[in-house]
RNA sequence: GCCCGGGUGGUGAAAUCGGCAGACACAGCGGACUUAAAAUCCGCAGACUCUAAACGGUCGUGGGGGUUCAAGUCCCCCCCCGGGCACCA
C-alpha cells in the first residue's frame, strides 16, 4: 500500500487528453469574447477564415475533423498573428435527409434536425475548433430557420423583380428517389448527387429558375481573375460554363407554303458551302410539326427521343450509334442558293444551340460518320492552302486556325478564322444570320417538390387578374403574383404529415396552400413547392457578419469590411454546385441597388483564395458505411483525444491530397504529445520561477546554440508554411525533430548546462508552435509555465535569422557524381576553401590519383562534385 | 477522345530553386528496465550483392529515351491509377 502512494507522488504526471481537453473546453465555453471576431473598428487587420457548413446529420465525419481542423489551424495562427479573426459556423439544415428521418422515425424534420445540430454543436466543441457560439454576435447561422429562410424568400422576391426568377415549362431531371426535381449541377453523369445508384428521369415540368445564364460570361471570364482558386476548379466551372462563339444562319424550308425558316447553329460557318444537309433534333418544333402528318416520320422520331432519353438517363449520350431519317423535303443554303435536304437525326440535341445544324461532313467527325453512313454527300471546302490539291487532305478535317477556304464562292482563299468573322457579318447584313454566343449553362431550376426547404414566396390568384391590374410589377399574367416583403417570412408550417405520396406535401396542407391574394384579396393559392437548399448555401457567409439583424439580410458596411473572404476551405465537389452559385449569388447581391444606388455587396467574387483538402480515405477506399470502413472521430477522440485526432488529420498528408486514416498513426501522433507533455511539465515549475527574475546574462554553452538554433528553423519553417504551402505534415514533423532535440538534450539540461532563459525561450517558442495544431495541451502547458492570457492570443514567435544559422554547413563531396563523403566546413567557408578542404580527404585523393580533374564543381551550401577522366 | 491530379521503402510520406533519395512517423526487428507484461528509453532498418564479420560494390523514385558535372525534380515518348468534361455542332 504504502509502495503505491510512492509511487503516485515520485512518478512524473502523465498526459491525459480525456482529463485535460474536456477541462479547458469548459473554461472555453465559459469565455464568449474568445473567439468572438472584433468589431469592423477594430484598427487591426481583418481575416476571414471560412469552411464549408455541414449538413446536420447528427455525426461528424473524420472528413468534416480534417476541413475543420485546416481551418482551425490557419483561424489560430491568424489571431497569433494580431488580425481580426472572423471564423464562424453554421448548418446547411434544409433537405431530404430529415424527411426520410421523419418517415421512418415519426420524428419531426424540425426536431430532427436542431437535435442534429445541438449533438453535431457539441461534437465541434469537443475537438477545441474556435467557433464564436455564444457571444452576442455569434455568427452561429441555422437555414431551417425562419430568421434565415425569410432572407432567401427576400432574395427571390428581388430576383423576380429584376427579372432574374421566372417561371418556365421545361424537360427537367427527376429524381425518383428524392421524388423532386433537381438542377443540371446536382445531375453527376447522368445520376443523381445524393443517390449514386439513381438514375435521374427526364420529366416536363413548371417550375421556378435563377437566370444563371444572365451571368454567365462574367462567370467565366472572373475565372481568370481567381488567382488564389486551384486551377482545376477554375477549368472545372469554364467547362461546366462552356462558352462557344458562332453563328445563327436561317435556311429556308425549300416551296414551303408558310414560308418555314430553320435556324441552324454553328461555329464554322466558315465551312457552310460544304454544308450537305440540314439535320434537326428529334423533338425539334418543325419536326412535330411534320410528324403530324406523316405517320411513318412520326414512329421513326418517337423512336429516337426515347434513344436519347434512355442514353441522357444513362449518362452517356455519345455511346449510341447515328441514325437519322431524310424527312423528304429540303432547305436552302443562304450563302450559295444550294438545296440541301432535311434530315432528323439522333445525335443532335434539342436543348443546345437551336436544335437544328448544318451538316458539313468533310469537316465535322459526326457529321463525316452520319454522311459516309448514309451516303450524303461530302464536298470539301478547307484545305491548309489555296494551292493544295483538295484531295491531299484526310477527311474529315477539322484544322481552322491555318487552314484556307476553297470552293466557297466569294469566299475563297479567305482564311478560316477570318471568314467566320466576314461570313456571319454578311449573314446579318442580308438579314438571314448573325454571330452570337452560347452557353452549355442553363439557368438554375429551383423548385423543389420537398417539405423541408423554404417556401417560394409566391402566390397564384385564381381570378387571374384578367389584366386589372395593369403595370403591377407582382404580377405576371395568369396571376402569378409575388408577395410583398411585408408578408416575410412566409412560415413553413409545422404540423406537416410526411409520406411517400408524390407531389410537394405542402400542397396537401390546406392552412398553407389557400390564402388571398395580395393585389385583388380575392382567393389565391401559394406556390407549394420549396426552395433548393443551394440557396441556403448560396449565401450563409454574408449572413454570418451579421446574422442576429432582423431587418436585413445583413448590414452591407459588414460585409465590405470582412469581404471577400481570406481563405475558403472544403471539399472539391462543391466545385461547380455550391462553388459557382455562390459565384452567381455574389453578383445578383452586388446588383441589388439599395437605397443610395450602391449594391449590397461590393465584391463580385466571394471568396479571395480557396482550398480543397483531398478525401479521408481507409483501406485505399472512400469511407462508406456499406463498406464498414467508417472512422469514428467519437471514438478517435475517447481513445486518443482530440489535440492528437486533429494533428494526425494535418500530419498523415499534405491537406490537398487524400488522406488514408491509419488509427496506428494516431495513436503515434498521441505518444508524441505525451513527450511534449512530459518535457515541459518537467521543467515548467523552474520556468515560472524564472519568470520573475531577470534574464541571466552570459555567454551561451554549445547546447543553448543548438536548441536556440533548432527553435528558430522551426518557425522560420511553420511561419513560411502558413503563408505559402500549407504543408501542415511537414510542419508537424518540423515540432516532432525539435521535441527530439530538446529530448536528446535533457541529460545537459538536467546537468545545468543549459540556461534557464534558453529553456524558457524554446519550450515557450514550441507551446506557441503547436497551439495551432494542439489547442487544448498548448493551453494546459501555457498555463502550467505561468503565463497568463490564452495562448491563441499571443504573439506568434519570430524566426531571428541570425540565431537559426548553421555555424557549420555538412557539403557532400562526389566525384564524378558519386557519393564519396560529407565533409563539415565552416558557415561562411568560400569555394576555394571548400574545394580544398574536400581535397584533403584521404578518400578523394584516392580516386582522384592517376587522373586528369576535368572539372570542379563547387555549389556553396549544396555539394563538391570533382569530374575527372 | 480532351483537360487536370497522382505513381518514391513493408505503410503514410519528405526532398520548397536541378545538388547527400527515403526527413518525420507507423508497422517490424534487437536491446535496456520489469518476476512478467504494458508503458517508457536506446539501437537497427530501400533492394541486391561481397564478407566469418567489417570495409566495400551494384541497382534504385511507373517504363523507355534525352539534356546536364549532377535528374524524383527539366524535355520527348509510353504505361497505370484517380477526378472532371464529352455527339455541345
Amino acid at each position: 500500500m504504502q509502495r503505491i502512494d510512492d509511487q503516485q507522488t515520485t512518478e512524473p504526471q502523465r498526459y491525459t487528453p480525456a482529463e485535460i481537453e474536456p477541462r479547458w473546453q469548459a473554461r472555453w465555453d465559459a469565455d464568449p469574447s474568445l473567439y468572438a471576431a472584433e468589431p469592423i473598428d477594430s484598427g487591426k487587420p481583418k481575416y476571414y477564415c471560412l469552411e464549408m457548413l455541414p449538413y446536420p446529420s447528427g455525426q461528424l465525419h473524420i472528413g468534416h475533423v480534417r476541413n475543420y481542423a485546416i481551418g482551425d489551424a490557419l483561424a489560430r495562427y491568424m489571431w497569433m498573428r494580431g488580425h481580426n479573426v472572423l471564423h464562424p459556423m453554421g448548418w446547411d439544415a434544409f433537405g431530404l435527409p430529415a424527411e426520410n428521418a421523419a418517415l421512418k422515425n415519426k420524428t419531426p424534420p424540425r426536431a430532427w434536425t436542431l437535435a442534429n445540430i445541438a449533438a453535431m454543436r457539441k461534437q465541434m466543441q469537443r475537438l477545441g475548433l474556435s467557433y464564436d457560439w455564444t457571444s452576442a454576435h455569434s455568427p452561429e447561422v441555422t437555414t431551417c430557420l425562419p430568421d434565415y429562410y425569410r432572407w432567401n424568400q427576400w432574395f427571390f422576391l428581388k430576383m423576380f423583380a429584376g427579372g432574374l426568377a421566372y417561371r418556365k415549362k421545361s424537360k427537367v431531371n427527376w429524381c425518383p428517389q428524392c421524388q423532386t426535381v433537381l438542377a443540371n449541377e446536382q445531375v453527376i453523369s447522368g445520376v443523381c448527387w445524393r443517390h449514386d445508384d439513381q438514375t435521374v428521369e427526364q420529366r416536363d415540368l413548371t417550375q421556378w429558375f435563377f437566370r444563371i445564364t444572365r451571368y454567365a460570361d462574367e462567370l467565366l471570364r472572373g475565372l481568370d481573375t481567381m488567382e488564389g482558386w486551384p486551377e482545376k476548379v477554375r477549368t472545372m466551372q469554364a467547362n461546366w460554363i462552356g462558352r462557344s462563339e458562332g453563328t445563327f444562319v436561317d435556311f429556308d424550308v425549300y416551296q414551303c407554303t408558310n414560308a418555314l425558316k430553320i435556324m441552324v447553329f454553328t461555329t464554322r460557318v466558315d465551312t457552310i458551302f460544304g454544308a450537305t444537309s440540314i439535320q434537326l433534333a428529334p423533338e425539334h418544333p418543325i419536326v412535330a410539326h411534320w410528324a403530324g402528318f406523316d405517320e411513318a416520320l412520326a414512329a421513326e422520331v418517337e423512336a429516337m427521343v426515347a434513344e436519347q432519353k434512355a442514353a441522357k438517363e444513362a449518362g452517356d449520350i455519345s455511346g449510341i450509334a447515328k441514325r437519322g431519317v431524310a424527312t423528304g423535303r429540303s432547305a436552302v443554303n443562304p450563302f450559295n442558293g444550294e438545296q440541301v435536304p432535311i434530315w432528323v437525326a439522333n445525335y443532335i440535341l434539342a436543348d443546345y444551340g437551336t436544335g437544328a445544324i448544318m451538316s458539313v461532313p468533310a469537316h465535322d467527325e459526326r457529321d463525316f460518320e452520319f454522311a459516309t453512313k448514309y451516303g450524303l454527300e461530302i464536298r470539301r471546302v478547307i484545305a491548309e492552302n489555296v494551292d493544295e490539291t483538295p484531295e491531299a487532305l484526310e477527311l474529315p478535317y477539322t484544322g481552322e486556325a491555318e487552314a484556307v477556304l476553297i470552293e466557297s464562292g466569294e469566299w475563297t482563299g479567305e482564311s478560316c478564322l477570318e471568314a467566320q468573322e466576314k461570313m456571319a457579318a454578311f449573314a446579318e447584313r442580308g438579314g438571314f444570320g448573325r454571330a452570337t454566343v452560347t452557353y452549355r449553362l442553363k439557368d438554375w431550376g429551383v423548385s423543389r417538390q420537398r417539405y423541408w426547404g423554404t417556401p417560394i414566396p409566391m402566390v397564384y390568384c385564381e381570378r387571374g387578374h384578367d389584366g386589372r391590374e395593369p403595370g403591377d410589377p407582382r404580377v405576371e399574367p395568369g396571376g402569378v403574383v409575388a408577395l410583398p416583403e411585408s408578408a416575410l417570412p412566409v412560415l413553413l408550417p409545422e404540423q406537416v404529415e410526411i409520406t411517400q405520396q408524390g407531389g410537394s406535401p405542402l400542397s396537401r396542407v390546406d392552412s398553407f396552400l389557400h390564402t388571398t391574394c395580395p393585389v385583388c384579396g380575392g382567393p389565391a393559392l401559394r406556390e407549394t413547392d420549396t426552395m433548393d437548399t443551394f440557396v441556403d448555401s448560396s449565401w450563409y457567409f454574408y449572413r454570418y457578419t451579421d446574422a442576429k439583424n432582423d431587418r436585413a439580410p445583413f448590414d452591407a458596411a459588414k460585409a465590405k469590411y470582412w469581404f471577400p473572404i481570406d481563405q475558403y476551405i472544403g471539399g472539391v465537389e462543391h466545385a461547380i454546385l455550391h462553388l459557382i452559385y455562390s459565384r452567381f449569388w455574389t453578383r445578383v447581391m452586388r446588383d441589388i441597388q439599395q437605397a443610395d444606388g450602391s449594391g449590397l455587396v461590393e465584391n463580385s467574387e466571394p471568396a479571395e483564395r480557396l482550398f480543397t483538402q483531398g478525401m479521408v480515405i481507409k483501406d485505399g477506399a472512400k469511407m462508406s458505411k456499406s463498406k464498414g470502413n467508417v472512422v469514428s472521430p467519437d471514438l478517435m477522440i475517447e481513445r486518443y483525444g482530440a489535440d492528437a485526432t486533429r494533428m494526425y488529420a494535418l500530419f498523415a498528408a499534405p491537406p490537398d491530397r487524400d488522406l488514408e486514416w491509419q488509427e496506428d498513426g494516431v495513436a503515434g501522433v498521441s505518444r508524441f504529445l505525451s513527450k511534449v507533455y512530459r518535457l515541459v511539465m518537467k521543467f515548467a515549475p523552474a520556468l515560472r520561477e524564472q519568470q520573475h527574475q531577470e534574464a541571466v546574462s552570459g555567454t551561451q554553452s554549445a547546447d543553448d546554440q543548438v536548441l536556440l538554433r533548432k527553435l528558430h528553423q522551426t518557425v522560420g519553417k511553420i511561419t513560411q508554411d502558413f503563408s505559402g504551402r500549407w504543408h501542415f505534415n511537414t510542419c508537424v514533423s518540423s515540432i516532432m525533430i525539435l521535441v527530439n532535440e530538446i529530448a536528446a538534450h535533457e541529460a545537459a539540461i538536467d546537468a545545468g548546462r543549459v540556461r534557464l532563459a534558453t529553456m524558457t525561450e524554446v519550450l515557450r517558442g514550441l507551446v506557441l508552435l503547436l497551439a495551432p495544431f494542439a489547442p487544448f495541451l498548448a493551453a494546459e502547458l501555457w498555463e502550467a509555465m505561468g503565463y497568463e492570457g490564452a495562448v491563441f492570443r499571443a504573439g506568434w514567435p519570430v524566426a531571428d535569422a541570425e540565431l537559426a544559422r548553421e555555424q557549420s554547413l555538412a557539403v557532400p563531396v562526389q566525384v564524378n557524381g558519386k557519393l564519396v563523403l560529407v565533409i563539415s566546413v565552416p558557415a561562411e567557408s568560400d569555394k576555394e576553401t571548400i574545394k580544398a578542404a574536400a581535397m584533403a580527404e584521404e578518400k578523394v585523393r584516392a580516386r582522384l590519383e592517376g587522373k586528369v580533374l576535368a572539372k570542379t564543381v563547387v555549389v556553396k551550401g549544396k555539394l563538391v562534385n570533382f569530374v575527372v577522366r
